[in-house]
DNA sequence: GTTTCAATCAAACGATTGTTTAATTATAAT
DNA sequence: ATTATAATTAAACAATCGTTTGATTGAAAC
């Protein structure tokens, strides 16, 4: 068997694999349905990942491995912070847009009876977050103080991951030929008419940005420090 | 049968359901196991709720019914902007709070193989559409700015939202008794060793509705118009 | 008391599930 | 060519799934 077609099942298996879980949930798609749309018997599924929970484990390495890249590139130190803020939303955007399925399938997925893969998510925040709490100190905050970190924390994350996948949801699953017609008409007006290219996502970065920037910015040590002199009397 | 008792038996189904399906998903959670924790016989599932599908239905239109009460109710309009801005915050994450099961339920469950749970959520939101519209107004908002719409339209839910589902996540699945135990020291530090409680989530509002306040008015119209008077030359 | 209705139960049904096993086929190495 | 290894297949297994059905029990109405 050459090393090209044995990739190509694999992966056949793996992609099939994220398109399924991303629409539909983990629990939700059997072994058959990947195997089917893969190409593959349904024992590929254990000779390749050992079982279903293995595509899962490697997933959840990929997208973690991408997601940590781009949110851990936050530009040179040398350039102004609101270049920085700007080019971290955008490694962001582009993070959760090129690998929209991936992401929601190992952001979504909590599966609570397999306990290694909890542990393989926990391993992965928890190896990342000294270098994520240097990008907060730079932005000026407090990482010890709880309810502002829980605030800004995951702040883009949120908002860009709520949004992406309310597309998703909205583009694969509402408006999807099974999807009986009348349901696919609600989305005809207002910004769910509106053609996500890159030039709507270029406003999106700019906008979501200027949002964080500002928001973050009104509890920054940073800034607090300009205010206090005022205080001062 | 006491009408008492009724009730006693289709909540406990519900709320046994509720639980489960936060914990695990729709999907993943079968029918004989909430009717074991509800303690009643599995036709009971079908004979109140006609079937599992029935129990999604009711858990969405409970849920929506108080996530659109929750943040519809921003306040009298003669109140100052930042203070209904306050109140909107705390109203939500109460919401959030005192629902967090119900809502990580009905927010993340969908279910492609029932239209009609689909065309359920679609209504919902459709119906509230405009409601929600005029508080974007009232903070100033082009509610035809799609890019800015997207960010601004569910701000507060995607950050909210995010939080309690991860700390329901943190509470609930990782430091539960069936958990391995080395992975329930992963959180002996930092916000996560915090004890949550009204004080903690007295501060988190506060600091929430600030970034959104000043976020959100750096995209302001009403704030705009400020600036505009400063560039007239 | 009897009859009717509501609530509950257990069994059955056809279908599906992920994992395992042994056989077969394909490919690589000699 | 033969042997060894890798990839693939089909069958089997034990378990589980949600819905349906008819029987039984409990409560209300008369």
């Amino acid at each position: 068997m050459e090393q090209n077609t044995k990739i190509a099942a694999k992966k056949r298996i793996f992609d099939a694999a994220v398109s399924l879980f991303a629409r539909r949930g983990f629990a939700a798609v059997g072994i058959r349905e990947i195997a089917k749309k893969a190409g593959v018997n349904i024992s590929m599924i254990n000779y390749y990942f050992n079982g279903k929970a293995g595509i899962l484990k490697e997933i959840i390495n990929e997208c973690y491995d991408k997601y940590y890249s781009a949110i851990l590139d936050t530009g040179g130190e040398k350039t102004p912070l609101e270049e920085r803020v700007r080019y971290l939303t955008r490694n962001m955007v582009d993070f959760f847009r090129k690998n929209t399925e991936l992401a929601i399938v190992a952001f979504s997925t909590i599966p609570v009876d397999i306990p290694e893969i909890i542990d393989l998510k926990i391993k992965w925040i928890e190896s990342k977050r000294e270098a994520t709490n240097k990008w907060f100190k730079t932005l000026g905050m407090d990482v010890k103080n709880a309810p502002l970190m829980c605030v800004i924390r995951s702040f883009l994350t949120s908002i860009i991951f709520g949004f992406v996948e309310a597309q998703y949801c909205c583009d694969h699953i509402v408006q999807a030929p099974a999807m009986p017609i009348h349901l696919q008409d609600h989305f005809k007006h207002d910004d769910h008419a509106v053609v996500m290219d890159d030039s709507f996502y270029k406003k999106y970065v700019e906008i979501l940005g200027c949002v964080y920037l500002h928001g973050v910015m009104s509890m920054s040590k940073k800034k607090g420090k300009k205010r206090s002199k005022k205080k001062r009397k």
